[in-house]
DNA sequence: TAGATTGTTAATCGATTAACAATC
DNA sequence: TAGATTGTTAATCGATTAACAATC
């Protein structure tokens, strides 16, 4: 649809502005310009209109961005404005956290099903879902028509679990095992590294 | 000590080459080039050998690098060649994720203390910690030296939390929550955030 | 209309990559 | 020594910021 590609550095930003315009939207507030914006997130205004300016024409000159609109926009734009099936791989205390935290959420991410490997944990259930063996993984994929995978299992289990999705036909993978995962060209993978996180954290320490 | 700053993404980089460096020393592998290294991660080496030499000469022209010497001389950049205790504020299944995580590490980071309001936690174990109530904070902060906090409470709490452990002195806080903190000038913050992975993953599909 | 703010072009800044002399 | 690889300088690339005409 669009010819040049929109850089990482964009795409990251836009959940950041997503998220204040519904914290604006909860509170009725109707109309924000680029400059609140930047004083609000701590960004250069310039930088937030030429990162939306990337996707179309969201904001009215001399008035700034409708609220609701720009925050309808920024879904489309994501994606998030139909109901993406996610799996969840381990079922551990990561796991829990993580059906938790999406079920509650208010966006079409949505966890539809959890798999694990150790006997004692399949069949017991994490809210509505039931822990399935993972064995089940490629047909339920399958059947549910899931389109993101969730790594939550140690590090050792991980590329084993990330070939079993990208074979199940997974199309991006959010992995929290701290492992490089090697998967085949076109599929997307998001590390969310609490190892790294955790040591880039200690060098700014005093 | 250094005089120019080292950007953000050198410091970054850093933990995945000492990740790499250290299954590699696993393997009993005594010296990597930057070409092996950049290949092996996906990265040109001459970005990895402009990183390092950042920090100081760690290489050996016609060799490479000695891969224990490159692991200490890393770990001693990001300060984790010596202890640095950390506590976790939230008891929820997340911080028994990063409990468990950080335990059986083999790093200096370590959490040395979990607190939680919940009166139905407090005094349980996690391993080897018992859940302190919140108001122990800043008495034990002190007392253990702490310098890192990890918050994983929920979103409304977050900023409380926040307020909470940079009164009690702490220096840098990695947040799981899927809030914007304000905390003051010089306490640093990082954000290990779920949803905006999972957001501009949703980017990616096809 | 006058004031405000966008979308966009141009200028700046910084980061990545290439190239190569130094040297193990 | 000859081959290999570093550390570093120079070239390239891309991203951020500033500036401003367009216009609501």
């Amino acid at each position: 649809m669009k010819a040049p590609k929109i850089s990482d550095a964009v795409i990251r930003r836009l959940p950041v502005y997503l998220r204040y315009l519904t914290y604006l939207d909860s509170l009725g507030v109707k109309t924000v310009s680029s400059q609140e914006l930047g004083e609000k997130l701590g960004m250069n205004p310039a930088q937030i209109r030429k990162d939306l300016a990337h996707f179309g024409e969201f904001g009215c000159k001399g008035v700034g961005y409708d609220v609701p609109y720009l925050i309808e926009k920024i879904r489309q734009i994501l994606k998030l404005d139909r109901p993406i099936p996610l799996c969840l791989v381990g079922a551990g205390h990561l796991g829990h956290a993580l059906c938790h935290y999406t079920m509650y959420r208010q966006d079409n991410l949505r966890i539809v099903a959890v798999f694990d490997n150790d006997p004692a944990k399949i069949g017991r259930e994490i809210g509505v879902l039931r822990i399935q063996p993972i064995e089940e993984l490629p047909d339920t994929v399958k059947a549910k028509g899931i389109r993101i995978g969730i790594i939550a299992v140690p590090a050792d289990a991980a590329q084993r679990v990330a070939d079993l999705l990208v074979e199940a036909g997974i199309e991006a993978i959010l992995n929290f095992a701290p492992v490089n995962l090697r998967v085949k060209e076109g599929v997307r993978v998001h590390h969310a590294d609490v190892t790294l996180e955790l040591h880039s954290l200690a060098y700014y320490l005093p």
